[in-house]
Formats: structure tokens, C-alpha cells, sequence
RNA sequence: GGGAGUUUAGCUCAGCUGGUUCAGAGCAUCUGCCUUACAAGCAGAGGGUCACUGGUUCGAACCCAGUAACUCCCA
């Protein structure tokens, strides 16, 4: 029994959460049923909920708790991602305030103070998860670093290394100095930033007073310079063909060497060739034998081969060789300059490009098949434009750097011998007898693992096929049964970090594609179109929001906001609007509840229970097909608008009984009672997987008779779409515009609600009005339904579908103001016959247009003549 | 520099294969209502040169070309 006069969620989700959980409505084993599965997007084992993350999970628990009341096996497995450069940059942190230096301590302390982080902190993510209402399998939340999951990634490694797509070599790579790791190419962002071009004197040797400029932004490398490169076809510069220069400040000697690939109208057309910290300096410097001078250490400070500034960081050195070159005159001048500059995605860092050791993916052998797999359809993206993206990458994919300079991760399994030879195994003893293949002598003493470990996305990209322990044991029941998954929930900006890589090891590893549907969602942002950041504060707390507008509330404020593939631009007011629904579906349910079954009374609400009912059917259609498109905020549209309109708006209004002062309850014939009653439990069902706590409190209301246990609104079945009357549906429709203008009629007449009208008819169509004279009468407060033949002179009057309607009023009619309404009308309607008339009369589209065109072009010229003779027989009315 | 996308009401978005009285929805706004479920509400109403310019077509928000603005991805 329930009498609150508003719905405070709170109760209902804290009550409900842990009964699914006590019942195990969430958990998913293998069965005879077809399986729906959904992997989670790992979030970071560092992260808070945050509102991508809120609608991200949204969307995958509406999901599945569809496929659940579709009496699909549902199975949504949860967990985190061990995210190596984020949650090491913690433990750092954490350590430091202990007073603790990582330096001084082993990889296994340092690892046993990680998995103390992790333990105390990891699972906050999860735990703000289950406030939402997710729907995961708890009993199955995975972790990266898990040992099955790493042995997983060992394995793999193990794998693709024997196949040769994993190889190691130097590379220009990009540093993260803060980090003081390498990150792939996928985790640098490019920024624009305001810098200076330096313009630079090298002297000539053996002529003291000569001398040529270069410009560049990094004054501090020239301590690294190679050379100084023109371009062979540059005339201002043949002199300087095959003569030395001298660096400034360190005076160290360098050639001019030619090359086409300098632009000459770019600076001074002299290209400083600094091999160790420019990429395309590097290729230049293999191409001319030129020797490789890294002058930076690992944390962005100048080391010894600068000889200068020794110490520095770098930023600080540029300032300062900045005054250094001037003061010795070899700063010509300086410019401003914008250019892209590349940043850490972890730590914010300018990334530094760094010569280095790394192990590497190859990328193109295995980019075809997961190419593949998105043009043929068999895996969708949606929406579709992602797949032209996809394909650009894909196309020009570069091979993948997974080592990290890190301890937090899973450790490369490569074991270097006293040569400097490496075998890959996956234990240090499997590795010895590797190694004593190729020299009998050596012992497990020789041998030393490699220090740097996997990149987190190389573990998360078997994330589809590890959470059902598919690597290590390939035919297990269980991935046998879930896998490939259904739909995956992600956001564009891992499309290619992620999905891309588990399409790969997908294939690699089963031959089988992970997904059928990748939802691609927007980016959260503000109502200013600014990304939702920490930085900028305009991210409201998701778990403050739902203590505000209740889980249920948000849920539906993210969904009415988020097509698909577009970013969003949220606002707080949908929530409001959510939590509004909520209050209303409360509302009505405590309507019914005031109801009670007097059998002595009958059903005078047939047409009303027939027409709900169709239009039930017709929304029923409607979602189904915006589910299969995955239009999440259309099939929400839908529900919301059979809720609010159909069913409390109208239907309820149709049948509620007239106010009976002094009764408790309001008597109402069984008939109705039922069929408003088993409405309501179906429309509980369709809102379910979008408001799964209120649905599930009302679910267990007296109202419905005794429920067992078991017996709960998140897994009852979807109703099945029924009979849909049409003519009832599109008659009503006529009968709703009737009404409406009736309740206009009131509005402009300052006529009360209250005072009962009367109310006549002349029939044009085939619509037997009779049949709704009951519902007339009751929404539009009519006394009295007459059918007239001829126009009524001196009642306001209206048309309704090609229907004339005139109320009498005991009031003097306006006759000037009617009169220029009807020819307003008349005009509208002669121009509108005009046009139908032109095409009609054109032989081209009588030859050309469809015959239900032209057939539908004859039915307005019709209705417009039917409404137009109206109109004019009014008018002479009124003249008369 | 290359690629993709977006531009429709004050805001957020639908509008499929060109053809209804096609210019829509929700929110917001305005007017009137404390009408015994709900003011977190009810009843009504107003609001748009479909970014711009051309073209194709009997017919264009939709197709084509160009222009502009914004966004994203890649270099």
C-alpha cells in the first residue's frame, strides 16, 4: 500500500539492488538458452565513475536487462583494467608521502605496495556501478592482472612472438619523461601551442666571419646536432656544399649535408639534423651515416654529451641557451610560431621522441583480417560512420609498441643470455632449456627476464576472450557458450586502442570476431559543448545526481540526451525531466490504487480498453525497431510518450470514475479495473530496463495479488506485440482533435471547465460518432451529442478530420472575426487545392509519380474540396 | 596538409528509399487553471528562409556541385 504523494527513490534502490543480488537475477551460467553477452569496457582501476562512465553502462544495462526480459541467457561480465601508467604514477605518489623512493626499493616490494593500492582502492568504480542498477554478474568481475588473466597475456605474448609478429628493436619511440616510460602512438595527443622560432648562426670553419641560420623551436638540442642539411637545389646555398660548421656555445664541428627532402621555403631553408631527438631527423641521420648524439636523460634533464646546462630540464634549458646564444651573438632573432606538439594522454608530459630499445607488434599482417570484419558487416559499428574511420586506420596501422618502461604489469616474458641474445618462454626454467638449445653451458643464473612489462591494452584486448579463460584453456565450456559476445558499449576514442586490437587477437586466437555490435557513444559535455574534465569542474558527481534525481531519474536524463555516435550535450534538466517521469508513473499508480471493483457496475469503457490496447501494440512495434537500430533515446521517446499521453493523459482520463465524495475508494466495474491493471504491469515491463527500481517497487504492490519470490519485474517477460485496430487508433485520433478543440472553444470563450456544453455534428466522414458519443462527453464535458445535416448558424464551429462541429453558446458570436477566420481558412485551403491540382494536371508526374502518389495526390484533392465547401457554407451562413 | 562528420524551433535532437495537410518530438517559453493521482501537475497556444549559392527533377530538408562555420580523427 503506498500514500507518499511523491516517489523518493532511495529506499526502493537500496531495497531492490540487494534482493537481485540475493536472488542471483544477475548471474549467468551456461544453459540451454541463446546467450546475450556484453564484456565491460574495463574502466581504470584508478577511476571514479565519472558521466561517460555513467552513460556507458546506462546504455549497457539497458541492454541487457532487455535481453534478460526477452528470456535470453544474460550475461554482462564486469571488472577493471590494471592501467600501468596511471596506477604506478599512484603507488609513486603514495609511496612518496610514506617517504618511501622508488628507486630504492625492489620490483617486489614496490609490487607488493601496488597490489595494497589496489586492494584498498580498485574497486570503488565497481561499487559506484551497483548504485546505477548495473545488472553485471559480479560473481564473474575480471581484472587484467588476475593470474589467469596475465598468464592469459603471457601466453599470447608467448604466442605471437613464435608466429615472428613480435620483434624487438631501436626505434624512435615516444618518451613520457614524467612517466619515464614509452606510450604508444595512440596515447600522445596533439596539441597547438604558441612557440618560438630560433633563428641561429652556425660560423663556418675556416672562415670565421661566415656563417649560416637555421631556425628552429628546440634551441636546446643543438648540442645533439649531426649536421646541418640544405637542399642540393637551393642556389643561395651551393657554397656551402661539402664545408663544416661550427655548433655555437660548444663549438663542436658538424658538416653541410644535401638533401631533397629539406623544403626551402620553410625558416632559413638550413635544417639542423639532430638525429637522437627528432623523428624525421632520425631517418635523415640513417640516410647520411650520421652519427646519434642523446643528449636528454630519461626525465627530460641534459645529461653530460650536452656538455652545457648539464642537469637542466629541458624547458628550462631552452630559456636559458635562449640568453646563452645571444650573448655570444648567434641569435639572430626569434619569431612566434604556432605548431602541434605532442602530449602524454597519462601524465599531461611533452612527449619526448627517444631513441630506444622496444618490443614491438607487428600490426600489418594482422590489420587485414580485422579490417575485414568491419567491411563484410560481421562485426557493425554503430553508427556506421565509424567504419569509414576504422578502415583509415586500419589502412595505415604502424607497428604497435606493448613494451613499457614500468613494474605495474605483466612482465615481458624474454629472458636475455650472457651474449645478449634473448628466448622467450614462459617461465625462467622453460626458458633455460630454450637457451641451453643454443649453449648446453648456461644455467638459470645466466639468465635475466626482461625488466619492461606489456602495455595495459595488450591485455585488455583479449578482455572478450579472457573473462571466459578462452586463451589458456581454448574449449572450455563457457567460451564456447558466450563467445563471440553480442554488443559492446564503448566510446569512439578507443576504437582503434581497443576494439580493433580484441578484433585481432579475436581472430588470431579463435578465428572469430569478439562482438556482433560495437555502440559507439558521444563524448559527455557540458551545455557550453565543453568536454566534462576534472580540470575545468563542470562535471556534476554522478552519485550526487542520484541522490537528487534518483538512479532512475539520471538513467533516463542520460538516455533522452545521447544519440548515438553524437557527442551530448548534458544538461541536469533531463535528469530533472527523468525524476518528473518517475513522480508521474507514481502518480498514476496511486490513481488505480483509489480504485475498487464494484461488480454491480458495467463496462462503458470498451472502446477506451480496445484503443489503448492498439496503441499499446502500435509503441510496442515502434520500440522493438528502434532497439534493433540501436536508437536508445527514440525508443525511450516512445515509452515516455506511451506513458505520459496515451496511457495517463487520455486512457485514464477516459476511464476514471467521476469523483464520489465520502467513498474511500472510487467504484469502478471490474472489467475496466482488470484491464487497467494488467496495462499498467505491461507498461512496468516495457519501462523496466530503462527505470528498472521503480518499476520493481510497483511490480511488488499489492494492487497485482500476491507475487512470489521470485517472481520479479527484471525478469519478467516483454509482452508480445498484439492486434493493432487501426481504424480504432486513426478514429480516436479524429475523436482526441475534437476534444482538444472543444477545450479551445473553453480557453478563448473564458468558459469554466466545469459548465457543460452542448455540442452538435454534421457528418461528412464514415466515422459513427455514436460509438464515441461516451467519451466525448466525459473528456470534453458535453451534455449533449447532436447530429445536424446543416450547418448550426450563430455556434462557434470547427472541423475536426473533414467532420464540421458547432457549439451553441449563449453568447453574441463575433461575427467580423469568425468571418476572417473562415477566409483565412479558405484562402489557405484554395492555394493548397491549387498546388494539388498543378501536379495532378502535369503529364509528367501523372506519367512519373507512383500510383499510390497519385492515388494519395486524388484523396487531399478530395479532403481539401470536402473542407473547402464547409468553410464556404459556413461563410454564406454568416452572411446570411 | 589528408580524411570523416555536423549545420532543421530558444535548447537537445528525429526526419529511412526525394512524394500526405511535411516542416516534427521532448524540453524551455507564453496564457489560463491549487479541476480530489500528480504544480515534479492539468488544459491550451505561439515559435523554423531546414547554414548559404547554384544545379538535377513534374516534385528537394532529403540527390549533385560549390561556399561558409563548427567538431573529430590522422599526419
Amino acid at each position: 500500500m503506498i500514500i507518499a504523494k511523491t516517489y523518493s527513490p532511495k529506499e526502493a534502490e537500496e531495497k531492490w539492488y540487494s534482493y537481485w543480488l540475493q536472488h542471483n537475477f544477475f548471474r549467468s551460467v551456461p544453459d540451454e538458452r541463446e546467450p546475450y553477452t556484453i564484456v565491460i569496457p574495463p574502466p581504470n582501476v584508478t577511476g571514479v565513475l565519472h558521466m561517460g562512465h555513467m552513460l556507458n553502462n546506462t546504455i549497457q544495462d539497458v541492454l541487457i536487462r532487455r535481453a534478460r526480459m526477452k528470456g535470453k541467457n544474460a550475461c554482462w561480465v564486469p571488472g577493471t583494467d590494471h592501467a600501468s601508467i596511471a596506477t604506478e604514477a599512484k603507488v609513486v605518489a603514495m609511496l612518496k608521502e610514506r617517504g618511501i623512493n622508488k628507486k630504492d626499493i625492489t620490483r617486489e616490494e614496490f609490487l607488493k605496495y601496488a597490489w595494497e593500492w589496489k586492494d584498498k582502492y580498485g574497486g570503488i568504480i565497481l561499487e559506484q556501478l551497483k548504485k546505477l542498477g548495473a545488472s553485471c554478474d559480479w560473481e564473474r568481475t575480471k581484472f587484467t592482472m588476475d593470474d589467469d588473466m596475465s598468464e592469459a597475456v603471457i601466453d599470447y605474448f608467448i604466442r605471437l612472438h613464435k608466429q615472428g609478429l613480435i620483434y624487438r628493436g631501436v626505434r624512435m619511440i615516444n618518451w613520457d619523461p614524467q612517466g619515464k616510460t614509452a606510450v604508444s602512438d595512440e596515447e600522445v595527443i596533439r596539441k597547438e601551442v604558441n612557440q618560438k622560432l630560433y633563428y641561429i648562426r652556425y660560423y663556418l670553419a675556416g672562415a670565421e666571419s661566415e656563417y649560416l641560420t637555421i631556425a628552429t623551436t628546440r634551441p636546446e638540442t643543438i648540442m645533439a646536432d649531426a649536421a646541418i642539411c640544405v637542399n642540393p637545389n637551393d642556389e643561395r646555398y651551393t657554397q656551402l656544399h661539402g664545408k663544416t660548421v661550427f655548433i655555437p656555445l660548444i663549438n663542436r664541428e658538424i658538416p653541410v649535408i644535401l638533401d631533397e627532402y629539406v623544403t626551402m621555403d620553410f625558416g632559413t631553408g638550413c635544417l639542423k639534423v639532430t638525429p637522437a631527438h627528432d623523428l624525421n631527423d632520425y631517418a635523415l641521420g640513417q640516410k647520411h651515416n650520421l652519427p646519434i648524439i642523446d643528449i636528454l636523460n630519461d626525465d627530460g634533464t641534459l645529461n653530460e654529451k650536452a656538455q652545457i646546462l648539464v642537469g637542466e630540464d629541458r624547458f628550462a634549458a631552452r630559456k636559458k641557451i635562449a640568453v646563452l646564444l645571444d650573448e655570444a651573438g648567434a641569435l639572430a632573432k626569434t619569431e612566434d610560431y604556432t605548431s602541434q606538439i605532442g602530449v602524454s594522454e597519462r601524465t599531461s608530459a611533452v612527449i619526448e621522441p627517444k631513441l630506444s630499445m622496444q618490443w614491438f607488434c607487428k600490426m600489418q599482417e594482422m590489420a587485414k583480417p580485422a579490417l575485414d570484419y568491419v567491411l563484410d558487416g560481421d562485426v557493425k559499428l554503430i553508427p556506421e560512420k565509424f567504419v569509414n574511420t576504422y578502415r583509415h586506420w586500419m589502412e595505415n596501422v604502424r607497428d604497435w609498441n606493448i613494451s613499457r618502461q614500468l613494474w605495474w604489469g605483466q612482465q615481458i616474458p624474454a629472458y636475455y643470455l650472457p651474449n645478449g641474445e634473448y628466448v622467450v618462454a614462459k617461465t625462467k626454467e622453460e626458458a633455460l632449456l630454450e637457451a641451453q638449445l643454443k649453449n648446453a653451458e648456461y644455467t638459470i643464473d645466466d639468465l635475466r627476464q626482461e625488466d619492461d612489462v606489456l602495455d595495459t591494452w595488450f591485455s585488455s584486448g583479449l578482455w572478450p576472450i579472457s573473462v571466459f579463460d578462452g586463451v589458456r584453456n581454448p574449449d572450455n565450456a563457457e567460451i564456447n557458450y558466450y563467445y563471440p559476445t553480442n554488443d559492446l558499449v564503448t566510446a569512439p576514442e578507443i576504437l582503434f586502442f581497443w576494439v580493433a586490437r580484441m578484433i585481432m587477437s579475436g581472430h588470431e586466437l579463435r578465428g572469430q570476431k569478439p562482438f556482433s555490435n560495437v555502440y559507439l557513444t558521444g563524448i559527455v559535455r557540458d551545455k557550453l559543448g565543453r568536454k566534462m574534465s576534472k580540470q575545468l569542474g563542470n562535471s556534476p558527481d554522478p552519485i550526487e545526481l542520484m541522490g537528487k534525481y534518483g538512479a532512475d531519474g539520471v538513467r533516463v536524463g542520460m538516455l533522452l540526451c545521447s544519440p548515438a555516435g553524437n557527442d551530448l550535450m548534458f544538461d541536469e534538466s533531463y535528469c530533472e525531466q527523468g525524476r518528473n517521469f518517475a513522480n508521474k508513473i507514481w502518480n498514476a499508480f496511486k490513481l488505480i490504487q483509489g480504485w475498487a471493483v464494484d461488480t454491480s457496475l458495467t463496462n462503458k469503457n470498451q472502446i477506451a480498453i480496445e484503443w489503448f490496447e492498439s496503441r499499446f501494440n502500435q509503441a510496442l512495434v515502434q520500440i522493438e525497431d528502434d532497439f534493433k537500430q540501436y536508437r536508445l533515446s527514440e525508443a525511450l521517446m516512445a515509452t515516455y510518450k506511451l506513458v505520459w499521453d496515451d496511457y495517463c493523459a487520455w486512457y485514464l482520463e477516459m476511464v476514471k470514475p467521476a469523483y464520489q465524495p465520502g467513498a474511500e475508494k472510487q467504484s469502478i466495474d471490474a472489467e475496466t479495473y482488470a484491464a487497467t491493471v494488467g496495462f499498467f504491469q505491461n507498461i512496468l515491463k516495457v519501462l523496466h530496463p530503462f527505470m528498472p527500481f521503480l518499476t520493481e517497487e510497483l511490480w511488488h504492490d499489492d494492487l497485482f495479488g500476491d507475487r512470489e519470490a521470485l517472481d520479479c519485474c527484471i525478469v519478467a517477460q516483454l509482452p508480445s506485440i498484439g492486434e493493432i485496430n487501426t481504424q480504432l487508433v486513426a478514429e480516436i485520433e479524429i475523436i482526441q482533435q475534437v476534444i482538444a478543440q472543444i477545450r479551445n472553444v473553453r480557453n478563448a470563450k473564458q468558459l469554466s471547465p466545469k459548465e457543460a456544453l452542448p455540442l452538435a455534428v454534421k457528418i461528412n466522414s464514415a466515422i459513427d460518432y455514436q460509438k464515441y458519443e461516451g467519451v466525448i462527453k466525459h473528456l470534453g464535458n458535453i451534455v449533449a451529442l447532436s447530429v445536424v445535416n446543416e450547418p448550426l448558424a450563430g455556434a462557434v464551429n470547427f472541423i475536426a478530420g473533414t467532420d464540421e462541429f458547432y457549439v451553441a453558446l449563449n453568447i453574441e458570436i463575433d461575427v467580423e472575426a469568425e468571418k476572417a477566420r473562415l477566409e483565412k481558412e479558405q484562402e489557405y485551403l484554395l492555394g493548397f487545392l491549387k498546388a494539388v491540382n498543378a501536379k495532378l494536371s502535369n503529364e509528367r508526374f501523372m506519367a512519373n509519380a507512383k500510383p499510390e502518389v497519385v492515388e494519395n495526390e486524388l484523396k487531399k484533392k478530395a479532403d481539401a474540396e470536402s473542407k473547402l465547401k464547409t468553410v464556404e457554407d459556413n461563410l454564406r451562413g454568416l452572411a446570411g
